[in-house]
RNA sequence: GGGGACGUAGCUCAAUUGGGAGAGCACCAGAUUUGCAUUCUGGGGGUUGGCGGUUCGAGCCCGCUCGUCUCCA
């Protein structure tokens, strides 16, 4: 490999902690990446950049802390997962450096540190020459910073539209309203190219309408900065491509291993060593944090990134799983800034595996039906692959065009690329689209400026005097009085303290009321946001002004079942752990009053025993009547105490940790027992999938447990009364019953077709001659349809050439079959016709094949004429054969 | 959130405009001998996922529901 000479080539990890200690010497504060998968932000499905975590800071929704921040932030990205492999700076997955200012340093410093972090030799140390910027079209003040205080040469900065050097793109002209600023981007010289490095982007307009005059400066004025860490990496690192950095290359080779091809990175098999290496990497990241492949939103993004991944494998040959295999090496490559990766290796293996096996057998099943596609367009002579047929192959059974083109190839198809194409964009707009989610505008943003939040007591008491009404938001608007007793639109109360719980972590919100000098209001839910508490409900008496002082009352006996049931939900969190093994980690729960949902990993569903098991550890463990605690404490005490807490969860900085015995300790800010016995019982009531890896538990406790098996009791008891047996003697007798239900059915099919009606000899006897055919019509009492065809089948045999037509009726219906041997019915008789016709006298119809016809009437009575009729319908058959 | 497909014996799947619920494997029994995939014969096993509708008649058509797969946002 030749490497242009440099003197300094900065690993990526020395790069990462560079660019965070530089920032950290400007004061900007060093916070910690955010999750990849920001759960609380319904914007966004994956984190996009480093701007990410500080919207509300941005957006003044928050008290600040600090006014400066500089942090690394792993990303995911899909808008560019076409050009992943092919270019050399496309990912999906990536980490962006940036530095933060929330209304503190503007323009000046944002260009002047960029400029001294490149070029300082005591930092980047790269060469001014090969750097030059762009700004946007009128910034003269970014401008004269470059050009003057930088002494950039003029050559050297240009200017850029809005399409290019505006934030949002095009945000002047096209919107959306709200914030957003002109931008200058550092751009790297090369012999492999030129790469932009750097954005910074300068927020100071708020958009309001069409232009002109549409941007109006911001009071407060934001930066915030992206460096691409691979990019700049490449830089320092003399690289022609991010994928050939020391953080990346060995999981490029890496994956040229476990696929056993070599990698030449212009070759097509380059492209899908690199397109694998980012996929796996995403895909490790947000398996981590719990995220897994399944059918819509963020698992539905994971699950196409792996497919993507494993099809690329299989189209160089591979036949088997082996994307799993490269966990291990995404996690010791980024163990520097991302240690806790190494924890979850064996757990995201398996969880890649299986979805690698299920995407094999999805594709071995559409091999059989793309085989009979082939055939088709064999006989057809057809030389394309239709559009239509691959797109329904794709959309319906996730078979992907890509194989379904090699496979084409190979029977020397073409394949129609545009016509597919067509087709998928007709099944995106058949499918929809889900609503936008826009910035939505919060009443509650002027209170969040002036206060901290709501003080929550609900974990000493269920009651609180004299809490302070400090909003009221009706109508989503803040007001200062309400005073209208309506029962349809509910409004919201904020207090300043309360023991009303919102909801959150699965556990659901408290109901009760607030009652202040005057009104009582009912408060119907509460729900948390941003650290305050909202009283959901309607006010019952009176009118209720801000300032007022209330007592607050949950509703006691409710929060109790509550309790019971989050209590609860720890206690069968340990006993699963215990039963089925470590890797039956809580994927999500509900707790509500006596009732509870888990929700799990787990493989394959659960036996009949292990549900038993389960529930018998949980019993045992509440029996023992352990001391339930809840202590404050800092989150890496927490950490280090081992206690309980979910990969990609963010947790404040102090966390509530909540023990039970010696056997449960988990972050948790619901309300407990004070000790396990009081649960009560906790019944399992059901088992279920939710997704592929994913089990749900439903259970009971206390109250409604007793009520749940008081229940059972109540049926049981009644099926013991119906059968005149004891309980305990049900299941015998039970299968007894079916047992003689069985061979009485039996006996009854085989027994009468011999007992009562004609035998096949007599009705042989009663056949009349028509036209050389032997005609026979008779009725047979009792006789079911499995009975008529016994018969007609063995006239067939035995009396050939005949034509045989046999009724019976039971009360209201009438059945007719009719049958013909084969010589008759190749003279061109036609039993359905004749059916039809005999069924017709008997208010029915019917049909068959020529051989053998089946009618149903309506008219018992008419039967004996019907069958009279019939050899005559039959003679004008012949006749007309 | 929306589109598409599939649910038939323990397993893998058939069943031609709606007209006799079947095959292979597995299982049980008998015979045979060629021992570890012998062959032959016989047999058990199904409320065709569930509920409702249309029809003389539904595995097949329609509606709802449950489950599995899949694509899109």
């Amino acid at each position: 490999m030749n490497f242009p000479l440099r003197i300094v080539s900065m690993k990526t990890n020395e790069l990462r902690e560079a660019y965070l200690a530089f920032f950290e010497s400007k004061g900007c504060v060093r916070r910690p990446s955010d999750v990849l998968v920001p759960r609380w932000d319904p914007s966004v499905l994956f984190t996009p950049a480093g701007m990410n975590q500080f919207k509300d800071h941005f957006l003044g929704r928050t008290k600040l802390e600090f006014t400066r921040a500089t942090t690394c932030q792993k990303c995911l990205r899909t808008g560019d997962i076409d050009n992943v492999g092919r270019t050399a700076y496309h990912h999906t997955f990536f980490e962006m450096l940036g530095n933060f200012s929330f209304g503190d340093y503007f323009k000046r410093e944002a260009i002047l540190w960029a400029w001294e972090f490149c070029t300082s030799q005591h930092w980047l140390g790269l060469d001014p020459a090969r750097l030059s910027a762009t700004i946007y079209l009128d910034d003269d003040e970014a401008a004269d910073i470059w050009l003057g205080e930088v002494k950039l040469s003029p050559e050297k900065l240009e200017r850029l539209g809005e399409d290019e050097n505006f934030w949002p793109a095009n945000a002047p002209s096209q919107g959306p309203d709200g914030v957003c600023g002109p931008c200058s981007e550092i751009y790297y010289h090369s012999e492999h190219g030129s790469v932009e490095i750097w954005n910074l982007v300068f927020t100071q307009f708020n958009r309001v309408g069409a232009p002109p005059d549409n941007l109006r400066p911001l009071p407060s004025r934001n930066i915030d900065t992206g460096m691409g860490l691979e990019r700049t990496a490449a830089v320092l690192q003399g690289v022609e491509t991010n994928y050939h950095i020391d953080i990346l290359r060995p999981l490029v080779e890496a994956a040229a291993e476990v696929c056993g091809v070599p990698y030449e990175p212009s070759a097509e098999t380059g492209r899908r060593l690199r397109r694998i290496a980012d996929h796996v990497r995403a895909g490790t990241f947000a398996i981590h944090e719990n995220v897994y492949p399944g059918p819509n939103k963020e698992k539905y993004v994971v699950k196409r990134l792996l497919r993507r991944a494993v099809l690329d494998g299989r189209q160089m040959g591979v036949g088997e799983p082996f994307l799993h295999k490269l966990v291990g090496t995404v996690a010791d490559l980024m163990k520097d800034p991302y240690p806790e990766l190494g924890q979850t290796v064996e757990r995201v293996s398996q969880v890649i595996r299986q979805e690698e096996a299920n995407f094999l057998g999805t594709i071995d099943g559409g091999l059989d039906r793309i085989g009979r596609v082939f055939e088709q367009m064999k006989r057809d002579g057809r030389g394309a692959v239709s559009g239509t047929d691959a797109a329904e192959m794709y959309t319906t059974y996730g078979f992907p065009p890509e194989l379904f083109e090699t496979l084409a190839a190979e029977h020397n198809f073409t394949f129609d690329w545009p016509g597919y194409q067509q087709e998928m964009q007709r099944h995106g707009e058949v499918s929809g689209s889900g609503e936008k989610i826009v910035f939505k505008q919060d009443p509650l943003d002027a209170v969040k400026k002036v206060r901290h939040g709501s003080r929550f007591l609900g974990y000493e008491t269920t009651e609180v005097e004299g809490a302070e009404v400090v909003a009221i938001v009706a109508g989503n608007q803040l007001c200062d009085q309400a005073d209208e007793i309506d029962s349809t639109r509910p409004i919201t109360l904020v207090l300043d303290r309360t023991p009303f719980y919102g909801e959150m972590g699965g556990q659901v919100g408290d109901t009760g009321e607030l009652l202040g000098p005057g009104f009582r209001f009912e408060v119907t839910d509460t729900q948390v946001d941003g650290g305050f508490t909202l009283h959901r409900g309607h006010l019952r008496e009176g009118a209720v002004r801000l300032g007022d002082r209330v007592t607050a009352r949950v509703d006691a006996g409710r929060r109790q079942g509550i309790r019971r049931a989050h209590s609860a939900t720890h206690v069968l969190h340990h006993a699963l752990r215990t039963v089925l093994g470590e890797h039956a980690e809580q994927q999500g729960s509900k707790v509500d009053d006596d009732w509870l949902r888990f929700d799990f990993t787990n493989p394959r569903a659960l036996q009949p025993d292990e549900l038993a098991e389960i529930e018998r550890v949980a019993n045992a463990r509440i029996l023992e009547g352990s001391p339930i605690e809840a202590e404050d404490m800092p989150l890496v005490e927490a950490r280090r105490t081992g206690a309980l807490m979910l990969f990609g969860e963010k947790y404040p900085d102090r966390v509530r940790v909540v023990r039970m015995g010696d056997f449960s300790k988990e972050l948790c800010g619901g309300t407990h027992l004070d000790n396990t016995a009081r649960v009560g019982l906790l019944k399992i009531v059901s088992e279920e999938s939710v997704a592929a890896g994913t089990r749900r538990i439903v259970a009971f406790t206390g109250c409604k447990a007793l009520e749940r098996i008081r229940e059972r009791e109540r049926a049981l008891h009644e099926a013991a009364m119906l059968l005149h047996a004891p309980p305990e003697e049900l299941p015998a007798r039970i299968e007894a019953m079916s047992k003689e239900i069985r061979e009485l059915k039996k006996k009854r099919a085989h027994a009468p077709a011999q007992a009562e009606g004609p035998t096949v000899e007599q009705l042989a006897e009663g056949a009349v001659d028509v036209l050389g055919t032997r005609v026979i019509v008779a009725e047979i009492p009792a006789g079911s349809p499995d009975v008529l065809r016994q018969l007609i089948d063995q006239l067939r045999r035995k009396a050939a050439p005949v034509a045989v037509l046999l009724g019976s009726r039971e009360e209201g219906k009438v059945t007719l079959i009719a049958g013909a041997s084969r010589d008759v019915v190749g003279k061109g008789f036609d039993c359905v016709s004749w059916v039809r016709a005999v069924a017709k006298r008997v208010g029915g119809g019917g049909g068959g094949r020529p051989d053998m016809a089946q009618a149903g009437g309506k008219k018992p009575d008419a039967l004996p004429q019907a069958l009279d009729a019939a050899p005559d319908e039959a003679r004008s058959l012949l006749e007309n054969a």
